[in-house]
DNA sequence: GCTTACATACAAACTTGTATGTATATTATA
DNA sequence: TATAATATACATACAAGTTTGTATGTAAGC
């Protein structure tokens, strides 16, 4: 089978990173060859060098595909809207919730997150993807903070720690969860229990 | 040069660690070749494979050396001895400090971090590592634990959070930390405030 | 008729493990 | 105590398998 259509072509593409994410679960990165990726994804290496330009290239594509709408959905959870009249710390705590229910939910976003913690070497032209993540942590921290000053205007918080403190170890906390959920694979340390970790972490600041 | 005595022979291995080190580090694992190693330790592969398995074995060697020791002193820094009269919460404070402190002062520790955290991609062989790392995560915890029942005990919490609750935010926490310290190579958004960020976390605990 | 969407073929590194060589330490022996 | 035997600590050489990029071919869509 040769040239397809312009939707076939598409479809092949998105075969390609579907595969790549399989491999690359399975094997690491770095380990995965283009030769491993088309056999999975039943094409040859040909139809996969000319939908991208090198294993980098299907890496960032396969990124973006998901990192970009889990940033937006945080955002949205959030609950950013200044008219919002729910409890900011409930607000916060139903984002941290709602991301790990995502984990839980979408099986490819879940793999993705799997393959970057600990399927990935942060070297080269990896290096940088590093730095993007540093990047989106400095608006996720900004983001907590703004609901919890809200918190703090409403008289919320149990301690006169800054909102802009409490965002951070918030961020921390959720950054190691998110990395233990990851890693605790069975489910018996630390997945099966996330949603009361959350739970206790925000109970720490309510009065 | 050939044929070393025992102590030679010895000084070798551990440079060709020191080198592997090295190479990881620039490299990442997976893309470190046993020659790299070779010649950033000034030896050939043969003196290499007199010494070791293969790569994974220097591996593990390189992982042994340094994460046992610390282990050791946080288990020390948390203070198990009953007969402590510290403030249990201080004696937390401090000890995760101390390990923020040794990750700031030993290089040889800190490299070996950073090439566990996002130079390493853990399947086949090395995904036994992982649990190796849950496990001692386990410990870490009820050690913790233990720390928060003494302090609950002398009616120091803030909080009427479980001890274990509460151990398990605190780890989570110290476990995004240290990632974020690592992650942030320039020291610019995490590295220059971690003591400050473990006194607010355990702050947040103090009545 | 030209371009697209691949498949196939090829050459050039690059790695790995092992096999073999060798000079020196160490040990056994007399 | 001198010397022979052996094991040690490597260096060198070799063979086989991998992986990569590119070059070329080709059938179908536009």
């Amino acid at each position: 089978m040769v040239r397809k259509t312009k939707e076939d072509a598409e479809l092949t593409r998105s075969r390609i990173i579907a595969a790549a994410r399989a491999v690359f679960l399975a094997r690491g990165v770095s380990k995965s060859t283009l030769e491993h990726i088309a056999a999975e994804a039943n094409v040859t290496r040909g139809a996969v060098y000319w939908h991208f330009k090198n294993k980098t290239d299907i890496f960032h594509a396969m990124r973006e595909q998901v990192f970009l709408p889990l940033i937006d959905q945080m955002d949205d959870t959030l609950g950013l809207a200044i008219d919002s009249t729910e409890n900011p710390l409930t607000q916060i705590e139903k984002s941290l919730c709602h991301t790990i229910s995502e984990l839980n939910e979408n099986i490819e976003m879940r793999e993705i997150y799997e393959i970057m913690m600990i399927k990935c070497e942060y070297v080269d032209e990896f290096a940088m993807v590093l730095h993007q993540i540093l990047n989106n942590c400095s608006s996720l921290i900004e983001k907590i903070e703004i609901a919890y000053q809200r918190a703090q205007t409403q008289n919320l918080l149990a301690s006169t720690l800054s909102p802009r403190a409490l965002a951070l170890d918030t961020h921390l906390f959720f950054g190691g969860l998110l990395h233990m959920w990851i890693k605790d694979a069975d489910g018996s340390k630390f997945r099966h229990q996330a949603f009361d970790l959350i739970k206790t972490h925000i109970n720490l600041r309510r009065k």
